[in-house]
DNA sequence: AGCACTGGTTCATTATTTAAACCATGCTTA
DNA sequence: TAAGCATGGTTTAAATAATGAACCAGTGCT
């Protein structure tokens, strides 16, 4: 693995670590020497990908990722755009519902919009989601090219609860399903409790680039409400993506005249 | 310079480039063969920084900064505790106000509430902010210890405009001028017709973490004006200061008992 | 057809990364 | 108070990965 790699995949656990670091913490979590590791934090650090506190010389995230992550919001404004139809989504179903984003061969959330309810599923930005296993995951591969579903059918399934879908016979099947509902049912497979469907959210040519997905506590669930979550998530991802590639090819025009006459 | 360094810089002038780029383009623009370039390229789009587009095979910033940047805010929510502050500021002196933040050793800017004027100043998120030729530069670095003032007053310093300090004498002049008063000054510094000031957003143990800014055309400003905008800056981050840090505590805390119980 | 551009790849050379052993410091405990 | 131990941080020869000149292949233009 390049260098390049595995200081990003510090940097992505380091994301994932719900408080701040020491750096032999790091050098554990990441499977990396403690020499290495420090050379990987004082160089991210340098950049502001990571900074170490003055106090305790913990390590955390820097603020370089909300920087970029502007600029890419600015020019591409996918959770600005995506946003309103989400709370939406969680008003019409009166659950949590959340947004991801498919980036770096991992599918991830990205925004949560929390129920009002008392009794409401919990997610915490940044999760990533398993492919066999949440209905986001099984929105997005349903929605990619056949190859990209044999990728996953083989790939390895860990189970997470008792209900995971772990064999290819039955991951084929659900992504057979989610093909004709136009929205992926899954029941438990992540969290045990827990009852989703997801609508992938897909670039006018057809490619997938994130989905939206409805959160609900299974005792809240049946077939029929389920069945009318699946639809209002794939009318809200249809929706979210007319608006998003809908403004932004105007802004990309718009762009290239300023260009072209500037 | 280390490789995850190169990368980084890589992925930063991606991030300044106002287009989509190709390969050739970003090795130039980087200085780097074109060979590595791609290798670069390759593995910060497996991790989701860069995204290579299907169809023109053109580069763009990814959105795996966007996925950790969200993460920092929600522990950290530095934005969202100071927009509203911001907001407020712009209201007040009508002008538009801008947020930046120390990271990586630069200073950029990360949100601006632009003024409702038809005549105003227009900034760029992620605008990097040169000390010694902007408010912003000068309320940061007049907060530090005194050693990253001599730092900064003995680096070089590029003039912007005719009327940019590019003098060591002059530089520390307006430091000491801006610690006694609480908010910095720079008129026509950085771009010709913008006045600006700006006042540091400090931690609890005073050190400086960015700072809030009003710019406004030259043509509506006098001393009583540019004083009035300070002092409100100056209050401003003040309140954000606490804000933060208040909320911030209280969420360690939190955190803290959540970690030791559970 | 030929040219001038792209994006992308190869491979011997070269430089960086690696990790074991090391030091220094602060905290806990005997 | 002193010893022990965990922590952050540093050094080194050995291992590995990065480099870039030369290369191929595709595309659009003359």
């Amino acid at each position: 693995m390049g260098t390049i790699s595995k200081a990003l995949t510090l940097l992505d656990t380091l994301s994932l670590m719900d408080r701040d670091a020491g750096l032999t913490e790091v050098a554990v979590a990441c499977g990396l020497d403690k020499a290495t590791t420090r050379r990987f934090l004082v160089e991210l650090e340098k950049h502001g990908f990571v900074e170490q506190l003055p106090d305790n010389r913990k390590y955390r995230l820097g603020s370089a990722p909300v920087r970029l992550g502007r600029i890419r919001e600015a020019r591409y404004p996918f959770l600005k755009t995506a946003i309103p139809f989400v709370r939406q989504l969680m008003e019409d179903c009166g659950e949590t519902v959340h947004l991801s984003e498919y980036s770096g061969g991992r599918l991830s959330t990205v925004y949560v919009e929390d129920s009002t309810k008392a009794h409401r599923v919990f997610i915490a930005i940044g999760t990533l989601l398993p492919f066999h296993a949440t209905a986001s995951g099984l929105a997005f591969i349903a929605a990619c090219p056949d190859k990209d579903v044999d990728a996953a059918a083989t790939g390895p399934m860990p189970a997470f609860t008792n209900y995971t879908t772990c064999d290819e016979a039955s991951f084929r099947k659900a992504i057979e399903q989610t093909r004709t509902d136009g929205y992926s049912i899954n029941r438990q497979g992540m969290e045990a409790g827990v009852f989703s469907t997801s609508a992938a959210i897909s670039d006018p040519k057809a490619r997938p680039i994130g989905c939206i997905t409805v959160a609900a506590p299974l005792v809240r669930t049946d077939a029929a409400r389920i069945r009318q979550h699946g639809l209002a998530a794939a009318a809200a991802a249809r929706r979210i993506s007319e608006a998003f590639f809908g403004v932004d090819r105007k802004e990309q025009a718009a762009l290239q005249r300023g260009r072209e006459t500037g």
